[in-house]
DNA sequence: AGCACGCCGACT
DNA sequence: GTCGGCGTGCTC
């Protein structure tokens, strides 16, 4: 009886977005299965490419044009029942293509590269000589290379030769030898006897090979058996190689000191207890954990999961990429043990690819990383956390557009196990769910460590101190601090937010700005490199010394970058030990690493940096710290900018005073009266959450209204607008009255790699055809691609700029 | 995506 | 006449 696969091919065009059909050849008939990738052929010619098998049945509406699997790419599924429809799941709410959807859900090594080949038919012809030489292919590149593609294209008119495609697999796993000893101390004394008394090496061998069982060959070598002994003794039946698998474990030689649970006060307790009473009845309950800083909402999710794995369970523990940190991971590591696996954005990808596996073979019953760890492989999960919940990095900003938090849920549902969202200010989404029954809400008011007092915060009018003519970035409340600090020998953490904010550079005779040649924006100095690059398409060119539009040698640096501040701070105080953290002292791998633990180890007085100081540091003997423009992001036209604002300045005061020693903050500010910088001021998240909540009721936006961005970019700034209109008018004459139209409107960066960008909004609250008509029009835009007319959507999108 | 097919204008 | 450009349709 044939058996035939639906198969999602590796073609991400709308047109090929279904499943194909293929006959499962005779030799696969019973190894095959459902979530296995496969080679298969596609369209004309010998083009070969990848595919996911979704699904096996007896039966095909039409078996004439039915073409054979090549072959299967895995020996086991690589992906369950739960996470193909995981992935049907993001396909309808992402509306991006199916095999988009497979493939994030994998390593990026198991995406399937092509090798394009020209292989020669007939080995006699004399082609062979003139291009082909030893063997009877080569590689299209090559040819390219060498000048020949035109005189092979004639050739394969002729039929001489022909084009070939391969799938080449990238997912090689590293091995290491071992040498298992065959020998027992009984027959091992008369081979010892035996031995050729020149033989000294196979004597040392005989007597390694009695007291170990099985080692690497490396210990063998190490004690100076050559391979050529070891060859010897396994012809002579002495022992044996095994091929082992070896984990590229980034830990690895590491000692994690195994530490064991804090006392929990009551708020923790209870919020222990309703978590693990949701597991216990296997309830899909969704729990919004709010919790000031520093009150330990940590301990929380670690002893959880040490319940949940020792009922036998597995646990998902998300955090943002930043907050990501050796500290984090060795909080987990040294509780948890050998049960953790660790996804970030650090790893290799044959590090990833081998924590992947190890999870997969039910190694790890614990997954911790960022967004992406929300696909791990795990069986029989019993608790899933979302840290920091509020984050936007929980979004992916390519296709898919899949928000980490919304899968969680997904995945809670399906495993019939609580979601825990911690966050110490939560998305106005997650809160007003909470106010409606939705999530269960789980308050945390107070510190954990008792002796930690919140710590108190101050604004300083940066408006006041301009008419005082301190231009400075360091008002003299900030720098009297400091001074106190340095005095007491204690540590201080000053943060410049840089969100909204660039450093460019200006003529100060004529105001020229160095433009991006491909985007409608300036150009970023990087003074690290010594050059100016564009962030959105990476151009780079070096820094000008002449004006180019007046010739003016008065061009200079402007805005404020955290180096021009380390200057500025260190002319203040000339003795004190600065580190920086940002962008440029970071983009080595294990610097973000290292930095801190020089912070921890008190080799520093004062950590500079950008937000990303703003998370995870930890350390007792910070008391002082200072935000130097609280406000650069408030005008930002995101109509979160007010909650992104109140959210950093928390998170940021928060890393004051985490010990017995008191801690203070100085927020500076030139919309000191502004309800996000007062209500962070005042660590006052609900009040926050409700002046907030009645500013997006009166002006229609999240939680109040569902959103969908609609973009289209185009070379032409004509085609781009143009389309967009044509959708606009479309959408228009289907929605109800009661949705909104945001736009057409230029994007704010109007133009990004030379591509003209034009987007509009959807506001909705009850819309049941709007998924259809999205569909639609991407249907519809089928052939625009063609033009290199893009149409993209983006459901719930957390950036509007 | 990558290929074939077919239509049209510009050439040996 | 025919070579090669591009728009269109199709891939199990």
């Amino acid at each position: 009886m044939p058996l035939f696969a639906e198969v999602i091919v590796d073609v991400p065009t709308m047109q090929t977005d279904q499943p194909f059909t293929y006959i499962v050849p005779d030799e696969l008939l019973d190894v095959i299965e459902v979530g296995m990738r496969v080679e298969v052929p596609f369209g004309d010619g010998n083009r070969h490419i990848q595919g996911f098998v979704t699904a096996l049945s007896q039966t095909s509406t039409y078996e004439e044009k039915l073409k054979p699997i090549i072959r299967m790419l895995d020996l086991s599924p690589v992906l369950n029942q739960e996470l193909l429809a995981l992935a049907d799941y993001m396909k309808e709410t992402t509306y991006a293509f199916k095999i988009t959807c497979l493939q994030t859900m994998l390593p990026s090594v198991m995406k399937a590269e092509y090798q394009k080949k020209i292989v020669l038919k007939d080995p006699s012809h004399p082609a062979k000589q003139q291009y082909f030489l030893e063997s009877n292919e080569i590689d299209w590149q090559e040819a390219e290379e060498m000048g020949i593609l035109r005189q092979l294209k004639k050739l394969r008119e002729e039929n001489i030769v022909e084009l070939r495609y391969v799938v080449k697999k990238k997912n090689k796993v590293k091995k290491i030898r071992y040498v298992n000893s065959l020998l027992t101390p009984r027959n091992a004394a008369g081979i010892y006897q035996e031995i050729d008394n020149r033989a000294a090496r196979q004597k040392q061998l005989v007597e390694l090979l009695e007291n170990n069982a099985h080692q690497p060959t490396a210990f063998f070598t190490k004690q100076g058996i050559s391979t050529a002994v070891l060859k010897q003794g396994e012809k002579k039946g002495w022992l044996s190689f095994e091929e082992v698998e070896a984990y590229r474990d980034p830990h690895q030689g590491k000692v994690f000191n195994k530490t064991s649970a804090l006392s929990l006060n009551n708020e923790q307790q209870q919020a222990v207890d309703k978590i693990l009473a949701a597991e216990k009845k296997a309830k899909d309950e969704v729990f919004l954990l709010e919790g000031i800083t520093g009150s330990g909402k940590t301990e929380i999710y670690l002893q959880s999961i040490s319940t949940v794995l020792a009922a036998g369970k597995t646990a998902i523990m998300l955090v943002p990429e930043i907050a990501l940190t050796p500290q984090m991971v060795e909080r987990f590591k040294s509780r948890l043990g050998d049960a953790v696996a660790v996804l970030h954005s650090g790893l290799s990808q044959g590090e990833r690819y081998d924590e992947w596996r190890k999870i997969e073979r039910g190694e790890a019953q614990v997954v911790v990383g960022a967004r992406s760890a929300i696909f791990a492989p795990l069986e029989n999960i019993g608790i899933i956390i979302v840290d920091e919940e509020h984050e936007s990095s929980y979004k992916q900003d390519e296709a898919p557009r899949y928000h980490a938090r919304d899968l969680a849920i997904w995945r809670g549902k399906y495993h019939h196990c609580p979601v825990v969202l911690g966050s110490a200010t939560p998305s106005l989404e997650s809160r007003a769910r909470a106010q409606k029954d939705i999530y269960h809400l789980l308050l945390l008011s107070k510190r954990a460590d008792p002796a930690a007092n919140l710590p108190s915060i101050e604004i300083v009018d940066l408006k006041k101190e301009y008419e005082r003519k301190n231009m400075s970035n360091f008002s003299k409340e900030l720098q009297t601090k400091i001074a106190d600090r340095l005095e007491k020998k204690e540590q201080s953490v000053l943060m410049l937010n840089r969100r909204g904010y660039s450093s460019f550079v200006m003529c100060r005779d004529c105001g020229y700005v160095l433009p991006c040649p491909n985007c409608d924006i300036s150009l970023t100095l990087h003074m690290d490199t010594k050059t100016m690059r564009c962030h959105y398409c990476g151009h780079e060119e070096g820094i000008p010394k002449h004006c180019p539009e007046c010739g003016s040698n008065k061009i200079r640096y402007y805005g404020t970058g955290t180096q021009k501040v380390q200057e500025e701070l260190q002319e203040l105080f000339p003795s004190a030990r600065i580190l920086r953290m940002d962008v440029d002292t970071t983009r080595r791998k294990g610097a973000h690493e290292r930095i801190l633990q020089k912070f921890g180890a008190q080799e520093a007085d004062i950590l500079l940096g950008t937000q990303m100081i703003a998370k995870g540091l930890d350390y007792p003997n910070i008391t002082l710290v200072g935000v130097l423009n609280a406000d650069t992001a408030l005008n930002l036209p995101d109509f979160r900018s007010n909650e992104r604002t109140f959210q950093l300045l928390t998170q940021v005061a928060g890393r004051a005073g985490r010990a017995e020693k008191a801690g203070e903050v100085i927020i500076q500010s030139f919309n000191p009266d502004h309800h996000a910088i007062v209500l962070a001021q005042k660590q006052d998240y609900e009040t926050f959450y409700k002046q907030e909540m009645f500013l997006r009721h009166q002006s229609g936006y999240s939680p109040y209204y569902f959103t969908v961005k609609i973009t289209c970019s185009h070379q032409e700034e004509q085609v781009a607008a143009k389309k967009m209109f044509q959708i606009a008018q479309e959408v228009k004459t289907a929605l109800s009255s009661d949705s909104i139209i945001l736009g057409p409107t230029p994007a704010s960066i109007a133009r990004v790699k030379n591509r003209y960008q034009y987007q509009m909004i959807i506001k909705y609250k009850k819309e049941p055809a709007l998924s259809q008509m999205l569909k639609k029009i991407l249907d519809n835009s089928q052939k625009d691609q063609r033009k290199s007319l893009y149409v993209a959507i983006d459901n719930e999108p957390v950036n509007f700029i």
